[in-house]
DNA sequence: TAAACTACTATACAAAAGAATACGTGTCAA
DNA sequence: TTGACACGTATTCTTTTGTATAGTAGTTTA
């Protein structure tokens, strides 16, 4: 893309932020004003600006200015889930305390969702307040780290789905593993199978 | 947050696709003429919309519409640095080797960077293939884990500054601390503190 | 059953905002 | 030295756009 002048990266720079806070992008006038210039030399700038290729502008249309080259990268709206219940619809908007934009390259899959961790049992590798991301599907390969739902409550385990029945293990060692007979087991769902955590490190006394 | 009636959703998943694919919000016109209704019908919807809370009005203005809830939620480019050289500027574009979206909440402070890990001195709670979440600061709380320059190595350690000099440990117990006099910790450099960890549990045999 | 909310029509007006006109300055390459 | 280009001031015109007034109906809720 050509180079701008120090001052057209200025007024590039101006657009970019205030689309980010104000969720519009800025008219004319406002440019001129953030600049203490007219609007016809803020016209001149926006007008170099396209002509580089650095956004775009629908003539005559107010605040009809749109970036083209930053580009918010290709971002998927992952939800939180709040809690988990057996009613069906595990996405239901109800369900959903909030949804986390998240780098695509990151999500792995059509159905994901997130959870925030609450108990220990597979500590180290997840702990309490993480945030683990998980790909909805209904079983999981031998010894992976799954979503269960066992009588509404959700629990984070390694299955391990043998002749004898299944088995649900933490990593914690104080935690004893679940066996669950292969009729018990019809009452043990899986979700689906936790493909990231994210940890934050802010404040914590221990990682 | 209060539920939406089956007009007003339809009326927000417009105005939601028009910014994505426009790059600017609609107008009170747009969003009447997009609907067949009058201009005051969509006010009443856009107005029903912000009680509820799914999206801000700037009175007066031209396209002073910004979503609240859903839409691409706010997102912060992190660069994700490939390698990292004494020299000066960190975050210089040739040490970028791309920039991912997150989520603003999960990015705290101005100065942000990723970081690959390699090595296993961290582990349990940092592996390698981790990213970490580094905020740029030249000072940690003691204990606190933090990327450190040494001699042109970057390594991350819980770093720990002492009368007696400063002392580099990682959680590993396989790897020896290190120790330095306090003359020689002018050659340690504190490039940050790391404030999160992100772990992608796809394809691996164990976390 | 009254009050509040939803969903709309029709018309009008004033502010907001884009664009046009008319100039002035300095730089740089042909 | 001439012309293209970047950058700027000042003013005006016209369209776009938000908002207001004045109603009409149907539905939900207290």
């Amino acid at each position: 893309m050509k180079p701008l002048t120090d001052r057209q990266q200025t007024v590039l720079t101006f657009v970019e932020e205030f689309c980010e806070h104000q969720g519009y992008p800025p008219t004319v006038r406002e440019v001129a004003a953030a600049f203490g210039i007219q609007p016809r030399a803020a016209v001149d700038h926006l007008a170099a600006l396209r002509r580089k290729g650095y956004l775009h502008r629908e003539p005559g249309l107010s605040r009809g200015l749109s970036l083209t080259s930053k580009s918010p990268g290709p971002v998927v709206e992952v939800p939180l889930l709040g809690r988990i219940a057996a009613g069906q619809p595990l996405l239901a908007s109800e369900n959903v305390e909030e949804t986390l934009p998240l780098p695509r390259s990151w999500v792995r899959g059509e159905e994901v969702f997130l959870l925030k961790v609450t108990g220990e049992s597979m500590a180290p590798v997840i702990l309490p307040d993480d945030l683990v991301m998980v790909r909805v599907q209904s079983r999981v390969a031998r010894g992976e780290i799954a979503v269960a739902l066992i009588d509404d409550d959700a629990t984070l385990k390694r299955v391990y789905e043998e002749a004898g029945g299944l088995v649900l293990k933490g990593d914690n060692p104080d935690f004893t593993p679940l066996r669950f007979s292969p009729d018990e087991a019809a009452d043990v769902k899986i979700l689906g199978k936790v493909v990231g955590v994210y940890r934050n490190l802010e404040g914590k006394r221990r990682g």
